[in-house]
DNA sequence: ACAACACTTAACATGATAGTTAACTATAGC
DNA sequence: GCTATAGTTAACTATCATGTTAAGTGTTGT
């Protein structure tokens, strides 16, 4: 009965990372990384059922991570060109983001420890708690 | 096998991209790259209840990807410094190897469907688009 | 035409996720 | 000591994920 609030933001990263959540599918794309395959050969280093693989380039293909052509009776996966591109995007910002955050605290504490701050240097840089209302 | 990446443990990155597959989990660490906070903090924004916040960090500490502390009944979460490190850098580095492909590719067809080659017609370096289309 | 091939779809078992409410632990403050 | 606060754990439910086998679709080759 719970009212789930329909979730819209963020969901071609709920895609796209759980796409990459799981070992047999980032094993795929490093193979596509290689060049297009079919699915047999995709299939070929896993101990999985075939329909298991076509499973996984489906949800693949969903988070657009790869693409998917056809010719004659063989199915062919390949790479998406732009579809990391988000997550990369997502992940590398937030690195950069709070690894500066870090530097900043490793700073910070160095101050704190080698004695009395200069005058230039700001004191603004703890990790204050924000306070509830 | 190809393995054009070093494999590091497959079930690190297991962790570390499903515990990014999920909105919420991505929205407190949005909110953790502001400071440290409390769990009722992170659960503001959300109309989820306590103990679901409390379940998402414990994904997320799990995945390494904050740290924990007590300070009376306070807990707080912080963001754990090399965290998305090895995720940033999978993404990174097959982002990167298969935009090099796809930048190639890019260049032959160029140069298939244009006729004879002109003099700088190789100098393309820059996929279309980047980014979020 | 028909058999082998390359898959996909269907139906099902099982375990993991994500949410709930209720009860519990432990600290803060009077 | 007592009570409110901060958060976790427990028990349960619903949905999603991953695998299986069996059957179906369409293509290739004799």
């Amino acid at each position: 009965m719970l009212s789930v609030v329909p979730k819209r933001t963020g969901e071609e990263l709920d895609l796209l990372f759980g796409a990459l959540a799981d070992a047999t599918r980032r094993g795929i794309v490093e193979q596509l990384a290689a060049g297009e395959a079919t699915v047999t050969e995709l299939a070929a280093p896993y101990s999985i059922s075939l329909p298991a693989i076509s499973r996984h380039l489906k949800v693949l293909e969903r988070a657009s991570i790869i693409t998917r052509s056809q010719q004659g009776r063989w199915r062919s996966a390949q790479l998406s060109p732009t579809s990391l591109a988000s997550a990369a995007t997502w992940l590398t910002l937030h690195e950069r983001l709070w690894a500066e955050r870090f530097d900043r605290l490793d700073d910070h504490l160095a101050r704190l420890t080698a004695g009395p701050p200069t005058l230039t240097e700001t004191e603004s840089q703890t990790p204050a708690k924000r306070g509830t209302p």
